[in-house]
DNA sequence: TAATATTATTTTGCACACAAAATATTTGTG
DNA sequence: CACAAATATTTTGTGTGCAAAATAATATTA
């Protein structure tokens, strides 16, 4: 009763249900996120800003791990919203400092309910998102470090 | 030293490094995949025909819960590619048959190979794959139960 | 210092991903 | 049977996401 091709089986897959989990989830930030004018991804860039407050592109684009050619027009998508804003960085006519308008500042504290109501969406208990976050770095760190290996 | 933004920190979220995972992931299969001439998003909806042989699209993007106006394009493709066909249902002729090709079917050997590639990709032991597993499908369970409720 | 290489950002091209509208067919109802 | 509602698929519009090429400025080197 064995299967040549189990290993092709979709339910024998764990990278299927990975890849819809984070489908999913973004579908569920969508309507907290509709309040505050943003898309899953222009959250994320928003978070790095609240903190940073102020960074090139290229420092928020390694933190992040978003392509160049994708966050340059998330970012300008933001500073329509008026939510960032651009300079060009005199120590480097290269590039570009990006920094928080008041306006992005301000939007700060009407995100600051949302991940608990996203932490109720995905119904773990503290203990399980513990261990997912651990396994879930552990397998980041793995393809961080067999990254420029053949991937056998 | 309490920080009343801890809840909006990067460093805090779960559904942060969650994203990014599956997006290395996906950047991980890319080289695999190559061979075959199939996306990732192609190879898990080759992954449903080489086991349904046949089946609507309707059924497809319900299984794979792919939109049908993101599966219909993807579909497109593989028919392109000759790797499935497609024709009129006739008990009802709205929809159609689509159905695997003698070379889609081929295309599952070369794919066996490919799952143990991406394991070792990921690193993590066979009881870590199964604690993994269980936490992303009973996240996925929760959001499907919670999902015509209001998220809290 | 002039030519070359490197770097930061942007643009282009292709492939998802989903919402909303459009199309074609079938089903349900008076 | 006519006609409204429902269904399967497709199209359109917007927003990622990455590879590769283009652009502009800086750093390196012969």
């Amino acid at each position: 009763m064995e299967d040549r091709y189990a290993p092709i089986r979709l339910k024998n897959q764990l990278c299927f249900p990975l890849y819809l989990c984070s489908k999913e989830i973004t579908q569920r930030y969508k309507p907290l996120l509709a309040d505050l004018d943003l898309t899953y991804t222009q959250y994320i860039v928003m978070m790095y800003f609240w903190e940073a407050e102020r960074s090139t592109e290229k420092e928020a684009s390694r933190v992040l791990v978003i392509d160049p050619s994708t966050l340059t027009p998330v970012i300008k998508k933001l500073i329509a919203k008026g939510y960032l804003q651009k300079e060009k960085n005199s120590s480097d006519e290269r590039s570009y400092i990006i920094e928080l308008t008041e306006k992005g500042s301000a939007l700060k504290d009407a995100a600051l309910e949302i991940p608990a109501q996203m932490c109720d969406c995905i119904g773990l208990s503290s203990d399980e998102l513990i261990q997912l976050g651990s396994l879930i770095s552990k397998i980041l760190k793995n393809i961080e470090n067999t990254k420029y290996a053949s991937c056998r």
